[in-house]
DNA sequence: CGTCTTTGACCGGCGC
DNA sequence: GCGCCGGTCAAAGACG
Protein backbone atom coordinates (compact mmCIF):
# COMPACT_ATOMS: atom_id res chain seq x y z
CA UNK A 1 0.00 0.00 0.00
CA UNK A 2 2.83 2.55 0.96
CA UNK A 3 4.92 1.34 -1.79
CA UNK A 4 2.05 1.54 -4.21
CA UNK A 5 2.10 5.12 -2.80
CA UNK A 6 5.17 6.17 -2.94
CA UNK A 7 5.45 5.10 -6.61
CA UNK A 8 2.35 7.10 -7.60
CA UNK A 9 3.95 10.30 -6.23
CA UNK A 10 7.03 9.55 -8.44
CA UNK A 11 6.34 12.72 -10.59
CA UNK A 12 8.15 15.76 -8.25
CA UNK A 13 5.40 18.30 -9.54
CA UNK A 14 2.71 16.32 -9.00
CA UNK A 15 3.55 14.25 -5.96
CA UNK A 16 4.00 17.10 -3.55
CA UNK A 17 0.36 18.57 -4.33
CA UNK A 18 -1.05 15.19 -3.82
CA UNK A 19 0.95 14.38 -0.56
CA UNK A 20 -0.60 17.85 1.14
CA UNK A 21 -4.39 16.96 -0.23
CA UNK A 22 -3.40 13.50 1.08
CA UNK A 23 -2.84 14.94 3.91
CA UNK A 24 -5.85 17.17 4.46
CA UNK A 25 -8.15 14.50 3.17
CA UNK A 26 -6.26 12.37 6.20
CA UNK A 27 -7.06 15.15 8.48
CA UNK A 28 -10.76 16.03 7.22
CA UNK A 29 -11.47 11.85 7.43
CA UNK A 30 -9.73 12.17 11.44
CA UNK A 31 -11.93 15.48 12.12
CA UNK A 32 -14.99 12.95 10.83
CA UNK A 33 -13.81 9.57 12.55
CA UNK A 34 -13.46 12.23 15.92
CA UNK A 35 -16.76 13.56 15.05
CA UNK A 36 -18.50 10.50 15.07
CA UNK A 37 -16.39 9.03 18.14
CA UNK A 38 -18.10 11.99 20.30
CA UNK A 39 -21.31 11.42 18.51
CA UNK A 40 -20.88 7.77 19.91
CA UNK A 41 -19.72 9.20 23.32
CA UNK A 42 -23.10 11.30 23.67
CA UNK A 43 -25.08 8.28 22.53
CA UNK A 44 -23.34 5.96 24.98
CA UNK A 45 -24.15 8.88 27.67
CA UNK A 46 -27.49 9.53 26.59
CA UNK A 47 -28.05 5.51 26.45
CA UNK A 48 -26.66 5.08 29.84
CA UNK A 49 -28.80 7.88 31.54
CA UNK A 50 -32.48 6.17 29.98
CA UNK A 51 -30.61 3.10 31.54
CA UNK A 52 -30.80 4.70 34.68
CA UNK A 53 -34.24 6.07 34.33
CA UNK A 54 -35.56 3.20 33.46
CA UNK A 55 -33.58 0.94 36.35
CA UNK A 56 -34.32 3.51 39.03
CA UNK A 57 -38.61 3.34 37.52
CA UNK A 58 -37.92 -0.40 38.02
CA UNK A 59 -37.01 0.22 41.10
CA UNK A 60 -39.74 2.52 42.22
CA UNK A 61 -42.18 -0.11 41.00
CA UNK A 62 -41.10 -2.89 43.03
CA UNK A 63 -41.12 -0.82 45.63
CA UNK A 64 -44.55 -0.31 44.50
CA UNK A 65 -45.21 -3.87 44.55
CA UNK A 66 -43.70 -4.56 47.93
CA UNK A 67 -45.86 -1.77 49.45
CA UNK A 68 -48.94 -3.28 47.53
CA UNK A 69 -48.00 -6.67 48.74
CA UNK A 70 -48.01 -5.51 52.44
CA UNK A 71 -51.01 -3.49 51.91
CA UNK A 72 -53.08 -6.24 50.62
CA UNK A 73 -51.90 -8.43 53.55
CA UNK A 74 -53.25 -5.90 56.07
CA UNK A 75 -56.10 -5.79 53.50
CA UNK A 76 -56.89 -9.39 54.29
CA UNK A 77 -56.80 -9.00 57.85
CA UNK A 78 -58.72 -6.16 58.24
CA UNK A 79 -61.49 -8.25 56.10
CA UNK A 80 -61.10 -10.85 58.25
CA UNK A 81 -61.58 -8.30 61.47
CA UNK A 82 -64.36 -5.55 60.02
CA UNK A 83 -64.74 -5.17 56.74
CA UNK A 84 -67.87 -7.87 56.98
CA UNK A 85 -69.29 -4.86 59.63
CA UNK A 86 -71.82 -2.24 59.08
CA UNK A 87 -72.45 -2.48 55.68
CA UNK A 88 -75.82 -3.63 54.69
CA UNK A 89 -75.66 -4.29 50.91
CA UNK A 90 -72.17 -5.78 50.37
CA UNK A 91 -71.26 -6.80 47.44
CA UNK A 92 -67.59 -7.52 48.52
CA UNK A 93 -66.35 -10.18 51.28
CA UNK A 94 -68.50 -12.61 53.70
CA UNK A 95 -67.85 -14.45 56.83
CA UNK A 96 -69.80 -17.34 55.63
CA UNK A 97 -67.25 -20.23 54.99
CA UNK A 98 -66.34 -21.39 51.45
CA UNK A 99 -67.72 -24.53 49.98
CA UNK A 100 -64.84 -26.65 47.76
CA UNK A 101 -66.92 -25.14 44.16
CA UNK A 102 -66.80 -21.05 45.29
CA UNK A 103 -62.73 -21.97 46.25
CA UNK A 104 -62.56 -23.34 42.45
CA UNK A 105 -64.36 -20.49 41.07
CA UNK A 106 -62.08 -18.25 43.07
CA UNK A 107 -58.65 -20.04 42.20
CA UNK A 108 -60.51 -19.65 38.29
CA UNK A 109 -60.63 -16.58 39.30
CA UNK A 110 -57.51 -15.74 40.47
CA UNK A 111 -55.92 -17.30 37.35
CA UNK A 112 -57.93 -15.14 35.00
CA UNK A 113 -56.12 -11.81 37.00
CA UNK A 114 -53.01 -13.37 36.82
CA UNK A 115 -53.45 -13.60 32.76
CA UNK A 116 -54.77 -10.50 32.64
CA UNK A 117 -52.00 -8.97 34.68
CA UNK A 118 -49.59 -10.36 32.01
CA UNK A 119 -51.64 -8.82 29.19
CA UNK A 120 -51.64 -5.39 30.85
CA UNK A 121 -48.08 -5.02 31.50
CA UNK A 122 -45.30 -7.17 31.83
CA UNK A 123 -44.25 -5.48 35.00
CA UNK A 124 -47.92 -6.22 36.04
CA UNK A 125 -48.86 -2.33 37.49
CA UNK A 126 -52.37 -2.77 36.30
CA UNK A 127 -53.98 -5.17 38.84
CA UNK A 128 -51.61 -4.63 41.70
CA UNK A 129 -51.44 -0.89 41.73
CA UNK A 130 -55.75 -1.59 41.90
CA UNK A 131 -55.30 -4.03 44.91
CA UNK A 132 -52.70 -1.24 46.28
CA UNK A 133 -55.67 1.58 46.35
CA UNK A 134 -57.91 -1.44 47.44
CA UNK A 135 -56.38 -0.82 51.02
CA UNK A 136 -57.00 2.95 50.60
CA UNK A 137 -60.79 2.09 49.88
CA UNK A 138 -60.80 0.17 52.82
CA UNK A 139 -59.73 2.89 55.15
CA UNK A 140 -62.32 5.12 53.53
CA UNK A 141 -64.89 2.37 54.07
CA UNK A 142 -63.72 2.42 57.83
CA UNK A 143 -64.40 6.01 57.18
CA UNK A 144 -67.69 5.87 56.12
CA UNK A 145 -68.54 3.51 59.22
CA UNK A 146 -66.79 5.41 61.96
CA UNK A 147 -69.00 8.48 60.24
CA UNK A 148 -72.73 6.33 60.22
CA UNK A 149 -71.87 5.73 63.91
CA UNK A 150 -70.99 8.95 64.89
CA UNK A 151 -74.54 9.78 63.63
CA UNK A 152 -76.28 6.73 65.32
CA UNK A 153 -75.21 7.55 68.47
CA UNK A 154 -76.51 11.06 67.96
CA UNK A 155 -79.61 9.66 67.21
CA UNK A 156 -81.15 7.27 69.67
CA UNK A 157 -80.33 4.64 72.22
CA UNK A 158 -81.15 1.63 70.36
CA UNK A 159 -78.85 2.90 67.53
CA UNK A 160 -75.78 3.54 70.25
CA UNK A 161 -76.48 -0.10 70.85
CA UNK A 162 -76.79 -0.92 66.80
CA UNK A 163 -73.25 0.38 66.18
CA UNK A 164 -71.46 -1.34 68.88
CA UNK A 165 -72.96 -4.47 67.50
CA UNK A 166 -70.86 -6.42 65.19
CA UNK A 167 -73.75 -7.08 62.92
CA UNK A 168 -75.83 -3.85 63.33
CA UNK A 169 -76.34 -3.79 59.56
CA UNK A 170 -78.23 -6.39 59.96
CA UNK A 171 -80.22 -4.30 62.37
CA UNK A 172 -79.93 -1.01 60.14
CA UNK A 173 -81.46 -3.66 57.46
CA UNK A 174 -84.07 -4.28 59.93
CA UNK A 175 -85.19 -1.03 60.98
CA UNK A 176 -85.72 -0.14 57.36
CA UNK A 177 -87.96 -3.17 57.20
CA UNK A 178 -89.85 -1.99 60.12
CA UNK A 179 -90.20 1.53 58.75
CA UNK A 180 -91.70 -0.35 55.14
CA UNK A 181 -88.15 0.12 53.58
CA UNK A 182 -87.12 -2.83 51.40
CA UNK A 183 -84.05 -4.17 50.66
CA UNK A 184 -81.18 -0.97 49.93
CA UNK A 185 -80.56 -1.18 46.62
CA UNK A 186 -77.74 0.55 44.52
CA UNK A 187 -78.21 1.64 40.82
CA UNK A 188 -75.07 2.24 38.33
CA UNK A 189 -75.64 4.05 35.35
CA UNK A 190 -73.18 3.24 32.62
CA UNK A 191 -71.86 3.74 29.26
CA UNK A 192 -71.23 0.76 27.68
CA UNK A 193 -71.40 -1.13 24.66
CA UNK A 194 -72.24 -4.54 25.88
CA UNK A 195 -75.42 -4.23 28.62
CA UNK A 196 -73.80 -7.37 30.47
CA UNK A 197 -70.70 -4.87 32.01
CA UNK A 198 -67.65 -5.92 33.41
CA UNK A 199 -68.31 -5.88 37.15
CA UNK A 200 -66.17 -8.75 38.33
CA UNK A 201 -69.06 -11.43 39.13
CA UNK A 202 -70.86 -13.85 37.18
CA UNK A 203 -74.62 -13.39 36.09
CA UNK A 204 -77.16 -15.94 34.96
CA UNK A 205 -79.60 -13.96 33.56
CA UNK A 206 -83.33 -15.40 34.74
CA UNK A 207 -85.82 -13.18 33.19
CA UNK A 208 -86.75 -10.05 31.06
CA UNK A 209 -89.71 -8.13 31.18
CA UNK A 210 -90.85 -4.73 29.58
CA UNK A 211 -91.67 -2.50 31.94
CA UNK A 212 -94.57 -0.26 31.65
CA UNK A 213 -92.68 2.96 32.56
CA UNK A 214 -90.09 2.64 29.67
CA UNK A 215 -90.46 0.58 26.45
CA UNK A 216 -87.17 -0.86 26.48
CA UNK A 217 -86.75 -4.63 27.95
CA UNK A 218 -85.58 -4.93 31.74
CA UNK A 219 -83.07 -8.02 31.79
CA UNK A 220 -82.86 -9.75 35.31
CA UNK A 221 -79.62 -11.66 36.36
CA UNK A 222 -78.55 -13.28 39.51
CA UNK A 223 -74.68 -13.97 40.35
CA UNK A 224 -73.93 -17.29 39.53
CA UNK A 225 -70.27 -17.50 41.47
CA UNK A 226 -72.08 -19.11 44.14
CA UNK A 227 -75.60 -21.73 44.08
CA UNK A 228 -76.76 -19.44 46.31
CA UNK A 229 -75.87 -16.26 45.90
CA UNK A 230 -79.15 -13.90 46.93
CA UNK A 231 -77.55 -10.88 44.53
CA UNK A 232 -79.56 -10.10 41.93
CA UNK A 233 -79.07 -7.15 39.63
CA UNK A 234 -81.13 -5.13 36.87
CA UNK A 235 -80.02 -3.90 33.75
CA UNK A 236 -82.03 -1.57 31.35
CA UNK A 237 -81.20 0.86 28.95
CA UNK A 238 -81.81 4.08 29.95
CA UNK A 239 -83.39 5.38 26.65
CA UNK A 240 -83.76 5.10 22.94
CA UNK A 241 -81.66 8.19 22.67
CA UNK A 242 -79.25 7.00 25.32
CA UNK A 243 -78.68 3.35 23.56
CA UNK A 244 -75.38 3.32 25.01
CA UNK A 245 -76.20 3.97 28.33
CA UNK A 246 -77.52 1.30 30.85
CA UNK A 247 -78.82 1.85 34.12
CA UNK A 248 -77.33 -1.52 36.41
CA UNK A 249 -79.75 -1.81 39.69
CA UNK A 250 -78.01 -4.10 42.34
CA UNK A 251 -79.55 -5.89 44.98
CA UNK A 252 -78.56 -8.02 48.17
CA UNK A 253 -75.81 -9.12 49.84
CA UNK A 254 -72.91 -11.78 48.18
CA UNK A 255 -72.15 -14.60 50.68
CA UNK A 256 -68.82 -15.59 48.57
CA UNK A 257 -65.38 -13.89 48.13
CA UNK A 258 -65.19 -11.79 44.92
CA UNK A 259 -62.20 -11.00 42.25
CA UNK A 260 -60.77 -7.95 42.82
CA UNK A 261 -62.21 -6.60 39.74
CA UNK A 262 -65.42 -6.88 41.69
CA UNK A 263 -64.08 -5.28 45.02
CA UNK A 264 -63.43 -2.54 43.40
CA UNK A 265 -67.35 -1.87 42.19
CA UNK A 266 -68.29 -3.24 45.65
CA UNK A 267 -66.46 -1.01 48.03
CA UNK A 268 -68.19 2.07 46.41
CA UNK A 269 -71.74 0.31 46.49
CA UNK A 270 -71.10 -0.62 49.59
CA UNK A 271 -69.81 3.21 50.46
CA UNK A 272 -72.93 4.26 48.89
CA UNK A 273 -75.19 1.52 50.76
CA UNK A 274 -73.56 3.10 54.29
CA UNK A 275 -74.33 6.45 52.97
CA UNK A 276 -78.06 5.55 52.37
CA UNK A 277 -78.31 3.66 55.92
CA UNK A 278 -77.00 6.40 57.97
CA UNK A 279 -79.96 8.40 56.53
CA UNK A 280 -80.41 11.95 54.87
CA UNK A 281 -78.45 13.54 57.63
CA UNK A 282 -75.51 11.38 56.59
CA UNK A 283 -74.59 13.44 53.85
CA UNK A 284 -71.81 14.87 55.96
CA UNK A 285 -68.62 15.86 53.99
CA UNK A 286 -66.53 12.78 55.18
CA UNK A 287 -69.23 10.29 53.88
CA UNK A 288 -69.98 12.44 50.47
CA UNK A 289 -65.63 12.49 50.17
CA UNK A 290 -65.62 8.70 50.55
CA UNK A 291 -68.10 8.45 48.05
CA UNK A 292 -66.09 10.42 45.80
CA UNK A 293 -63.09 9.07 46.12
CA UNK A 294 -64.81 5.13 45.02
CA UNK A 295 -66.55 6.95 41.97
CA UNK A 296 -64.04 10.18 41.45
CA UNK A 297 -65.33 11.39 38.31
CA UNK A 298 -69.13 11.22 38.14
CA UNK A 299 -72.61 12.12 39.73
CA UNK A 300 -74.21 10.46 42.56
CA UNK A 301 -77.58 11.02 44.43
CA UNK A 302 -79.89 9.53 46.58
CA UNK A 303 -83.67 8.78 46.58
CA UNK A 304 -86.05 6.28 48.10
CA UNK A 305 -88.40 4.84 45.26
CA UNK A 306 -91.00 2.12 45.83
CA UNK A 307 -89.93 1.78 49.66
CA UNK A 308 -86.48 0.97 48.04
CA UNK A 309 -83.88 2.93 49.51
CA UNK A 310 -81.91 3.47 46.59
CA UNK A 311 -78.35 5.27 45.91
CA UNK A 312 -77.85 6.33 41.86
CA UNK A 313 -74.37 6.17 40.74
CA UNK A 314 -74.23 8.14 37.69
CA UNK A 315 -70.75 6.99 35.64
CA UNK A 316 -72.10 8.68 32.46
CA UNK A 317 -72.14 12.23 34.28
CA UNK A 318 -68.85 13.97 34.72
CA UNK A 319 -68.09 15.82 37.76
CA UNK A 320 -64.81 17.55 38.28
CA UNK A 321 -64.77 20.26 40.32
CA UNK A 322 -61.45 22.31 41.81
CA UNK A 323 -58.66 19.58 42.79
CA UNK A 324 -55.56 19.35 43.63
CA UNK A 325 -53.06 17.20 41.70
CA UNK A 326 -52.13 15.14 44.97
CA UNK A 327 -55.65 14.07 45.27
CA UNK A 328 -56.30 11.99 42.50
CA UNK A 329 -56.19 8.29 43.21
CA UNK A 330 -53.75 6.08 42.04
CA UNK A 331 -55.48 4.11 39.54
CA UNK A 332 -58.75 5.40 38.69
CA UNK A 333 -58.11 4.45 35.47
CA UNK A 334 -58.22 0.89 36.26
CA UNK A 335 -61.87 0.60 36.84
CA UNK A 336 -63.81 -1.56 34.36
CA UNK A 337 -66.27 0.43 33.35
CA UNK A 338 -66.48 2.26 30.00
CA UNK A 339 -66.97 5.92 30.82
CA UNK A 340 -67.65 7.21 26.95
CA UNK A 341 -70.62 9.08 27.06
CA UNK A 342 -70.73 13.00 28.13
CA UNK A 343 -74.46 12.70 27.99
CA UNK A 344 -76.21 13.86 30.87
CA UNK A 345 -79.02 11.51 31.88
CA UNK A 346 -82.65 12.92 31.77
CA UNK A 347 -83.86 14.55 34.94
CA UNK A 348 -84.40 11.48 37.67
CA UNK A 349 -88.16 11.33 38.51
CA UNK A 350 -87.36 10.34 41.92
CA UNK A 351 -88.43 12.43 44.80
CA UNK A 352 -86.43 12.82 48.29
CA UNK A 353 -83.00 13.54 45.74
CA UNK A 354 -79.82 14.28 47.44
CA UNK A 355 -76.72 15.56 45.21
CA UNK A 356 -73.21 15.58 46.12
CA UNK A 357 -70.45 16.94 43.60
CA UNK A 358 -67.43 14.77 43.08
CA UNK A 359 -64.41 16.09 44.27
CA UNK A 360 -61.95 14.48 41.80
CA UNK A 361 -60.66 16.00 38.75
CA UNK A 362 -59.05 13.83 35.99
CA UNK A 363 -56.91 10.20 35.82
CA UNK A 364 -53.20 11.00 36.28
CA UNK A 365 -50.58 9.92 34.32
CA UNK A 366 -50.64 6.49 35.05
CA UNK A 367 -47.84 4.38 35.90
CA UNK A 368 -48.19 2.08 33.14
CA UNK A 369 -48.35 4.91 30.56
CA UNK A 370 -44.93 5.91 32.10
CA UNK A 371 -43.09 2.43 31.36
CA UNK A 372 -44.54 2.89 27.95
CA UNK A 373 -43.55 6.23 27.15
CA UNK A 374 -40.36 5.16 28.38
CA UNK A 375 -40.28 1.76 26.61
CA UNK A 376 -41.08 3.63 23.37
CA UNK A 377 -37.62 6.05 24.09
CA UNK A 378 -35.77 3.22 24.74
CA UNK A 379 -36.27 1.14 21.25
CA UNK A 380 -36.49 4.37 19.87
CA UNK A 381 -33.03 4.86 20.92
CA UNK A 382 -31.62 1.67 21.10
C1' DC B 1 -74.31 -33.06 27.74
C1' DG B 2 -74.10 -29.15 30.61
C1' DT B 3 -74.86 -24.37 30.77
C1' DC B 4 -77.08 -20.32 29.43
C1' DT B 5 -80.82 -17.59 27.23
C1' DT B 6 -85.47 -16.88 25.92
C1' DT B 7 -90.14 -16.35 26.88
C1' DG B 8 -94.76 -17.23 28.44
C1' DA B 9 -96.97 -18.27 32.79
C1' DC B 10 -97.47 -17.41 37.42
C1' DC B 11 -97.35 -14.92 41.90
C1' DG B 12 -97.69 -11.24 45.12
C1' DG B 13 -97.93 -6.30 46.17
C1' DC B 14 -100.31 -2.20 45.44
C1' DG B 15 -103.82 1.14 44.03
C1' DC B 16 -108.48 2.00 42.97
C1' DG C 1 -112.33 -7.69 45.00
C1' DC C 2 -110.25 -6.72 40.78
C1' DG C 3 -106.87 -5.40 37.63
C1' DC C 4 -102.30 -3.77 36.81
C1' DC C 5 -97.56 -4.31 37.08
C1' DG C 6 -92.98 -5.75 38.56
C1' DG C 7 -90.51 -9.68 39.62
C1' DT C 8 -89.67 -14.69 39.39
C1' DC C 9 -90.18 -19.44 37.75
C1' DA C 10 -89.47 -23.04 34.69
C1' DA C 11 -89.80 -25.40 30.27
C1' DA C 12 -87.89 -25.28 25.79
C1' DG C 13 -84.44 -24.14 22.73
C1' DA C 14 -79.67 -22.55 21.58
C1' DC C 15 -74.95 -23.01 22.01
C1' DG C 16 -70.28 -24.58 22.82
Amino acid sequence: MIKEETISCFNPFDGVMEESDKEEELDATKAKVEKVREENEKLKLLLSTILNNYNSLQMHVSNVLRQQQRASMELDQDKDNDFDVDISLRLGRSEQKISKKEEKVDKISNEKKEESKDKRSALGLGFQIQSYEASKLDDLCRQVKNANAENKCVSSRKDVKTVRNENHHQDVLEEHEQAGLKKTRVCVKASCEDPSINDGCQWRKYGQKTAKTNPLPRAYYRCSMSSNCPVRKQVQRCGEEETSAFMTTYEGNHDHPLPMEATHMAAGTSAAASLLQSGSSSSSSSTSASLSYFFPFHHFSISTTNSHPTVTLDLTRPNYPNQSPDDYPLSSSSFSLNFSSPDPPPPSSHDNTLNFSGLRKQAPLSTDSLLAHYRTRLSGQQ
